[in-house]
DNA sequence: CTCAGATGCGAGCTTTTACTCATATTATCG
DNA sequence: CGATAATATGAGTAAAAGCTCGCATCTGAG
């Protein structure tokens, strides 16, 4: 638990195909793990196992395993914001609501497959190192969305953002431990409090 | 990680009074350290140093490492029930707006002093072996509120509660982890969300 | 084909951690 | 008090987990 951010980098970047499925591998394993057992369960020999590589060459490309979740949380955050971006981009002119319910699919469908792994990653983030550039993604996020609504005449963008993501992600979240299956119905209960936050906003902010 | 519920329970119950203070020092070592370092930071040497108690002592009444988390998680969820359920008692013939703002105020109240240790808890039962008492206080918190919904024309009120449950959850979480201190005002976001989700319900249920 | 650099391997060392047990101390009650 | 039950102790054990290192194997440029 001591770990500091030099150890929660990659060690070094795949340079031949063979190492990058490598690091592919090992990526999926510790997915599965964290899906499956949660942070307690993962340790680098079983993932290494897992992923069918030996422990060394696990450790010729992450320094330690909080470098594997870090990771995951990256490709995870990078996905999710690169998803809400094209929607807004490909969004232009559209009506608010229709926006709103592109970008509420985007979070679904990222969250919804996989629930724990998604919040595992999530809680990860406050238990380890993470590199500033992945921690970044998330304000990029929050501010992403706050410069839509506030074009769209929200008051306090950010906070509604940041509010927004958080309750949207917690109902998702809960959903699918429950084991909810019906992901419109889900995402349509969430497009509820969306718009029902929202509304409250534009009178009370 | 391979826990089963037979060592997710107390050893003992403590007789003396001096017994008890040592229980009570255990839990809140255990608190402490998962506030601060997480489930992955918390092992029973470390909580029974933190604790000033001997782990031999730690053992009498705690079967597990993961039984302390157990035993916090029931605390906490206990102490939550209670709370909405004082509250509806004492809120009969109020208006539901009224209701619902103190309910908001229990759950941001528990949640929202120690926002880590609450995630954390949270977190944990995915993960640990916890027994069925505990595990039902959380479908009671969700049935109690579902009553209280139905009561008031929500329709699919068992969904709603969950929703609301998580969503608020999520929200104060998030604020809390951000380190908002204006608890007052992430109540009344968080009523706006609830006041929102009851809405859009209320047509579209 | 060759060879230097890149990659892969896994036995094994070290540290951490869960948990026990023999022993010592303290409470309670007659 | 004295005796018995309750409680507290922490060195010690076994297992798990983090991580290294010397050596084997592969790949691609020339």
């Amino acid at each position: 638990m001591k770990t500091d951010l030099a150890t929660a980098n990659p060690r070094k970047t795949p340079r031949q195909r063979r190492s990058a499925v490598l690091v592919e591998a090992i990526y999926e394993a510790g997915a599965r793990i964290l899906e499956t057992e949660g942070l307690a369960g993962l340790n680098t020999n079983r993932v290494a196992a897992v992923a069918g590589v030996s422990v060394g060459s696990l450790y010729q490309y992450f320094p330690s395993k909080e470098a594997i979740v870090a990771g995951l949380l990256r490709q995870s955050r990078q996905d999710l914001l690169d998803g809400m971006r094209q929607v807004l981009a490909a969004s232009e002119g559209e009506p608010f609501e229709v926006v709103v319910d592109r970008l509420l699919g985007v979070a679904a469908r990222g969250q919804f497959d996989r629930p724990n792994l998604a919040r595992t990653l999530e809680y990860a983030e406050g238990m380890l190192a993470i590199d500033e550039e992945t921690r970044a993604l998330k304000t990029e996020l929050a501010e992403e969305i706050a410069g839509f609504l506030e074009r769209h005449g929200i008051s306090r963008p950010l906070i509604a953002a940041w509010d927004l993501i958080s309750l949207v992600r917690g109902l998702i979240d809960a959903a699918g431990l429950r084991g909810e299956t019906d992901a419109a119905d889900v995402q349509s209960r969430a497009r509820s409090a969306v718009f029902g936050y929202l509304e409250k906003m534009r009178i009370a902010g």
